[in-house]
DNA sequence: CTGGGGTCCT
DNA sequence: AGGACCC
């Protein structure tokens, strides 16, 4: 018998789904329950436990209960559950963390490159497992530790729903009934643990068959977990919820090795006091910028401590009069307070691309030092060689993730430096600036070399100019930090299937001016405008296409693999002389 | 306000 | 080329 919480409790409640639920009010931007399991998906994000502690745990032989973290610079960034119950805090410096915690094991983890293979292993598991269950999955990847996928399209096929959920910890909030139940396992065994979940209201249709369908989610995703763990030994943390927001919540609310189901309308009380900073997409100068607003309208219970019910009693045009002070935010404040807003009532209507594979559209490396120690340029030369070592492996490393590996090659390469700048070193906290310089780079000779000390020169080579170009002061320069990255990678450039992104480059500028004009003549967002696009192209733009002698992607798709190569392999040339052009201006 | 990355949007 | 965001 399946033993995951009570449903018996709710036959009962099926009685009054009638007019139980008739209290629903969209006055004052209070989404109703209703609305809020009106979305219709699934969506399941995953995040590995600890992921650097992980891969090192895998890779030396570190002892069971050894407090441990991972050190970069004179800092730690992460550490394991015996650190952390230490009182060993993430990006904490190495003293603090020692005071905290004396007989911590710091291990170096300034070269990523280890952490990126496992990320790699990682996340083709749980993309090959996302398409074993249905191949029409959207699975796409965040950082080397999170992924999300959207299981919609996977709800409605039978599945076995005799899960066994005995080894695993899942934890349900907002369960129908007033309990649900939590197995943990732990040194003595398998347990079970009773979750007090309020849910004063009984559940409407809508909200009873969307908790049908997370539940369904939910074996999926205990299935998904399975195999990670067996495949490459890294445990993970699921969330699954109605949307990307939520179920990213979800995976949070408990840590290690669990899954965590949020219905939807359980999410109001969590967001209510939640910390509008710790809402996805809200970052530190958006909350700077709404300060004002908030500190005019809302009862501060501490001061520079706000909570998404605090946003949610400020009007909605101080909202927006204070997003025009964020430069990136200046000309959709409006679309962009709507979306804050309705994030802070749990609601996020964005979609889950896939990412064709994952292989990632730009890889850099970088190294940072203390102000006053990088003073030369001659010093800076010597440590960019070092950043050219690991650039090299790391380009090639990058070749397994590609569906087609002649084509992994980058064709853009940046240097970017950061410095101290002395008028802002008394101002401003941030007394930084950040300037970098780009070219083309002919990544596909740079991979056909095969001995690594050409493949260094090489990136040398590229890179001095860019250096160069900086016409750094000899004397006085204060550099902080330098990175270089590569892009434009050919293997991503054309998109094998359908996608609102399917445009290549070039059309893809063409597209945002489009954008930008159905904003400003309507009321569209972004969104519709993007799909509207997507699904009929007119003949203006079709003619536009030709003109530009781009290939209809319809068209595209359907000729033979060995001509769409081929087709492919002609762009670089076509961009080498628009660069050539550029140049000569 | 730290580190070594990444994404997307002007 | 640069900024804001994410981990």
């Amino acid at each position: 018998m399946p033993n995951y919480y009570d449903l018996s409790a709710e036959s009962s409640v099926c009685d009054s789904e009638d007019d139980a639920f008739s209290n629903e009010s969209d006055d004052d931007g209070t989404a109703s329950a209703e609305g809020l399991a009106s979305d219709h998906r699934c969506i399941l994000h995953v995040d590995v436990d600890c992921f650097y502690c992980q891969c090192e745990v895998q890779d030396r032989q570190i002892p069971k209960d050894k407090p441990f973290a991972i050190g970069q610079k004179h800092i730690i960034v992460t550490s394991n559950y015996a650190a952390r119950a230490m009182g060993v805090k993430k990006l904490q410096s190495r003293t603090a963390a020692y005071e905290a915690c004396p007989q911590l094991l710091i291990i170096e983890g300034s070269d990523l490159e280890r952490y990126r293979i496992h990320a790699r292993k990682i996340y083709q598991v749980f993309r090959a497992a996302c398409k074993r269950v249905h191949p029409e999955i959207a699975v796409r990847r965040g950082s080397m530790d999170e992924m999300m996928a959207d299981l919609s399209v996977a709800i409605s096929i039978d599945g076995d729903d005799r899960v066994d959920y005995s080894n695993d910890n899942v934890y349900i909030y907002g369960a129908n009934g007033r309990e649900s139940i939590a197995l943990t396992e732990d040194q003595t065994g398998v347990c079970s643990k009773i979750v007090q979940e309020f849910q004063v209201r009984s559940l409407g249709p809508s909200e009873w068959s969307c908790s049908e369908r997370l539940q369904r989610a939910s074996h999926i995703a205990l299935q998904i977990r399975r195999e990670i763990l067996q495949s490459t030994g890294f445990t993970t943390t699921m969330g699954v919820s109605v949307n990307p927001l939520l179920a990213k919540i979800a995976s949070g609310l408990k840590k290690p090795a669990t899954v965590n189901v949020l219905f939807p309308w359980r999410s109001q009380s969590l967001l209510a006091s939640m910390p509008l900073r710790m809402i996805p997409g809200v970052g530190r100068t958006t909350v700077k910028a709404l300060q004002h607003c908030l500190e005019k309208n809302a009862v501060s219970s501490q001061p520079n401590f706000w909570t998404c019910q605090d946003l949610l009693s400020v009007p909605k045009q101080d909202i927006v009069s204070c997003l025009e002070q964020v430069p990136l935010f200046k000309h959709s404040c409006e679309v962009q307070a709507d979306i804050i807003l309705q994030k802070c009532i749990g609601v996020d209507h964005s979609q889950i691309q896939d990412d064709e594979g994952g292989a990632p559209k730009a890889l850099s490396v970088e190294n940072s030092f203390r102000r006053g120690t990088l003073v030369r340029k001659d010093v800076l030369c010597a440590e960019l060689e070092e950043l050219y070592r690991r650039l090299s492996r790391l380009l090639h490393e990058r070749r397994e993730w590609s569906h087609s590996s002649r084509l992994a090659y980058p064709t853009t390469i940046k240097l970017t430096l950061r410095t101290v700048d002395e008028k802002l070193a008394s101002k401003k906290r941030r007394p930084f600036v950040t300037r970098s310089k780009q070219s083309s780079f002919d990544g596909l000779a740079f991979m056909q070399l095969r001995d690594s000390a050409q493949q260094v020169a090489f990136l040398k080579r590229a890179a001095l100019p860019l250096l160069h170009a900086f016409e750094l002061k000899s004397d006085v320069i204060d550099i902080t930090r330098a990175s270089i990255a590569t892009t434009g990678f050919q293997d991503l450039s054309a998109r094998p299937k359908d996608s609102p992104t399917y445009f290549t480059q070039p059309c893809q500028s063409n597209m945002s001016t489009f954008i930008e004009q159905t904003e400003h003549g309507k009321s569209r967002s972004p969104r519709d405008a993007l799909n509207g696009a997507s699904t009929k192209m007119s003949i203006h733009e079709q003619a536009s296409m030709f003109h530009n002698n781009k290939i209809d992607p319809s068209i595209l798709s359907q000729l033979p693999p060995d001509v769409i190569s081929e087709l492919r392999q002609v762009k670089p040339k076509k961009r080498q002389r628009i660069d050539d052009y550029f140049k000569r201006l």
